[in-house]
DNA sequence: GAGCCGTGGTG
DNA sequence: TCACCAAGGCT
């Protein structure tokens, strides 16, 4: 398996600037840290942006958090741009400027678990580590165990099997997770595997079971209506304007009647905002949210980023 | 372990 | 159309 599947990878990889050699710790850092639950056509022009603005961590650091959080655009779940700044100043304040290399010091920094620690161990310097993300644990659970989809937590059965079929080399563990990794990406999918283009096809359990069914119905991510929807709302108010927003027009009736002096972006973002028909008291929660969380600040005019 | 946290593409 | 899904982490 090592060698059909590092074979294919030389073949379909995707030329993604975090894998050029000459990228360096931070870059791969900034990577992982975007990637996490979003996918990678999205991330690759904030990421480059990114890496134009703050060429390293020091760089980062020295901004304030409101400005990591504009420049996060649309990734979503912009409080990982909040723990990417905070890792930022961590690495500037303890680590001389410079990304650790060893995965307990990484795995200390704020916004990196197990996985991000291991993957930037691996990508960025070449470690052997076992790196256990959605679709290696997809590939594993087709290939081996012949299911159709993981569990819906990590096991410490996963992360066995993970650890057991990496290769000894610490080269070829690189490569094997790299590779492992972007054949869940491409071929071995959630959704519709294409398994006609599986360089372990002939290998895989669950082909050879006649791809059945998965066990576990996933649970579907509740949205309209929601909080999280509420706050998403607020957030792009924020970000569309750099003037403070009174509390009132995002958390009031609509008809508050402050738009005056907000960029017609914000205008605009405001509308959507009282178009979801959220209620007040919810409004006034998800703000509250952002607030505590510092993804928003308060000041004597109203709303805005923080810093 | 369960729940929460954004956003946009897609089958 | 609509639920599912995406290189997770934290409480």
């Amino acid at each position: 398996m090592h060698r059909a599947v590092t074979d294919w990878f030389d073949d379909a990889a995707r030329d993604l600037p975090w894998r050029d050699p000459s990228c360096s710790p931070w870059g791969v850092m900034v990577s992982e840290f975007m990637l996490q639950q979003t996918p990678v056509v999205r991330v690759l022009p904030v990421w480059r942006a990114w890496m134009q603005r703050w060429p390293r961590p020091a760089d980062l650091a020295a901004e304030s958090t409101g400005e990591a959080v504009r420049a996060w655009g649309r990734l979503g779940y912009p409080r990982r741009a909040l723990r990417l700044h905070a890792a930022a100043v961590e690495i500037t304040e303890h680590h001389g400027g410079r990304v650790p290399a060893a995965h307990e010091l990484l795995l200390a920094l704020p916004g990196v678990g197990a996985y991000t620690a291991a993957a930037i161990a691996v990508f960025a310097f070449g470690d052997r580590q076992t790196v256990v993300d959605t679709n290696i644990r997809r590939v594993h659970a087709r290939v081996v165990t012949g299911r159709a989809l993981p569990s819906r937590s990590l096991t410490a059965a996963e992360l066995r099997l993970a650890e057991e079929l990496m290769p000894a080399d610490d080269a070829l563990a690189v490569r094997w997770n790299q590779a492992v990794m972007e054949l869940g990406a491409l071929v071995c999918t959630a959704r519709s595997p294409r398994c006609e283009q599986c360089p372990v096809r002939d290998a895989c359990a669950w082909v050879a079971a006649g791809r059945p069914e998965p066990v576990e119905a996933p649970r579907g991510q509740a949205w309209h209506g929601t909080d999280r929807q509420v706050r998403g709302a607020i957030m792009a108010v924020l970000r569309a304007g750099s003037a403070p927003v009174p509390a009132p027009s995002l958390t009031g009736p609509v008809d508050v009647g402050t738009g005056a002096g907000l960029a017609p972006e914000a205008l605009r973002a405001l509308d959507a905002l009282h178009g979801l028909g959220a209620p007040e008291e919810q409004r006034r929660r998800a703000l509250d949210g952002l607030l505590r969380d510092g993804l928003a600040a308060a000041g004597p005019s109203g709303v805005s980023l923080p810093g």
